[in-house]
DNA sequence: GTCCGAGTTTTGGTCCGACCAAACATATGA
DNA sequence: TCATATGTTTGGTCGGACCAAAACTCGGAC
């Protein structure tokens, strides 16, 4: 009652812990913990906030579910001030469970489809001189990647990543990461080879083409025809234990 | 994917409730705790996996943030198998933060407008009966509650969601869900007026009509329009406490 | 002066036992 | 039957304790 230091923001108390959440979280916030700067030891909070280091623990595990310290096994929690990046990654474990089955992965893969193929129209509306220029560079990077199939997935993905940045919203590479980290671990039993890095590249080249042309029927056409095969390709090459 | 093994602590041993998170995860995915049942008491679990409350305590709090249960402060957490609305509820609490400038309100609703672009789009090009009357439904709900403002922001909202089960993909309508909850409280110090929500009941009016001629360009484009002027109006009623 | 390694201190991870108050279960009485 | 009093279970919090790994200190070797 009387031991709460600053700011008692008593909504409830059903929690002690959330209290010292709230702290921390303003603290972080406001720039007075500063980032990437290693939060102060538990025993010391446990006195700045007068409570048990019980408390303490349960509060930097919450802030580290929030994503706004990053903890190792046995290393000071890092503050991290929260970035587009740090939502996809608290929705990453969880979407772990929901690519269990077919249908979630086809979903994911089809909400894909449907943001990569507005991306590529407005491309091809309004692209850039220089997001042009991006785009061609990847292109000749998948060129030279052709024979060597792990770089030629990496390149893969950068293709793409460049169509996210074009809006110049920070939202969407970060999707585009999402994408990539949650789906390419199911794309890894894969047959990979030069032939179908080539016919992945020539796919990639239609879409630029497209772009060029500032046709975006075009480019979403081919995009679509791109990761319809893509698809159709991977698609028989998992192994479902469901179905 | 195998990031962790469920055997004994033979991986790392940086945490011991990892092991405890990794167990009950499997036991509630594969439905040996079924679903919307509580947890056995913590002091039982303590017993069953051979270690203290405190590790028991802990893997709970982690599962609750991976979404695997509920927990409310002083009852039994419930199991709960993860679905998409849970990944957007796991975002939810990250996104706030991001929601504090300017900046990151209007990056949040022009990808609002980027895939409901898109949803319009395809609504026109493939829309079903069942998708028309309930677009037409939901229409006619705007029109009733006209003269109600708070009412029309609840069937403004509602018209929209229709549009994001259209695709029939579960990810969408949480997405919507993510949409509203997080920007509507934005919206809140809006001033709302039977003229502003006439105007938006005929922008929807247009967007339908557009669908019902089969005409995606026309739809897209009063989605867009419809959008925009939408921001316009609530753009000014911030009191933005930067820039 | 810099660098390195042994020794010391700090600190996170875990465990224990205890207490409280709220939820839950049971019995009681109208 | 149902509302109420009572007893038990259980989550939330506390304080203290121990261990091992990390962080820090310091002195000797080069």
């Amino acid at each position: 009652m009387e031991t709460r230091s600053s700011a008692e923001s008593g909504a409830g108390n059903g929690r002690a812990a959330d209290n010292v959440v709230a702290a921390l979280e303003a603290q972080i916030v406001s720039g007075q913990l500063k980032n990437r700067e290693p939060l102060p030891a538990e025993r010391e909070l446990m006195e700045q906030f007068g409570t048990s280091r019980t408390v303490i623990r349960e509060a930097i595990s919450k802030l580290s579910s929030l994503g706004l310290v990053e903890t190792r096994p046995r290393f000071r929690p890092i503050v991290r001030k929260p970035d587009y990046a740090t939502v996809l990654n608290a929705c990453g474990n969880v979407v772990q469970h929901l690519l269990a089955d077919k249908t979630g992965i086809k979903n994911l893969y089809d909400s894909r489809v449907f943001v990569e193929r507005t991306l590529v129209r407005d491309a091809a509306m309004s692209a850039q001189k220089d997001d042009i220029f991006d785009l061609k560079t990847a292109l000749e990077q998948n060129k030279k990647a052709i024979s060597d199939s792990d770089e030629f997935f990496r390149t893969d993905i950068a293709f793409h990543g460049v169509l996210y940045r074009i809006p110049k919203n920070p939202i969407f590479p970060a999707i585009h990461e999402g994408y990539s980290s949650w789906l390419a671990p199911r794309w890894n039993n894969m047959l990979r080879s030069p032939e179908r890095n080539e016919a992945n590249y020539f796919a990639h080249k239609a879409i630029l083409d497209a772009i060029l042309e500032r046709d975006p029927l075009a480019a979403e056409e081919a995009l679509i025809s791109h990761l319809s095969a893509a698809w159709d390709f991977v698609r028989d090459t998992f192994d479902w234990n469901d179905e």
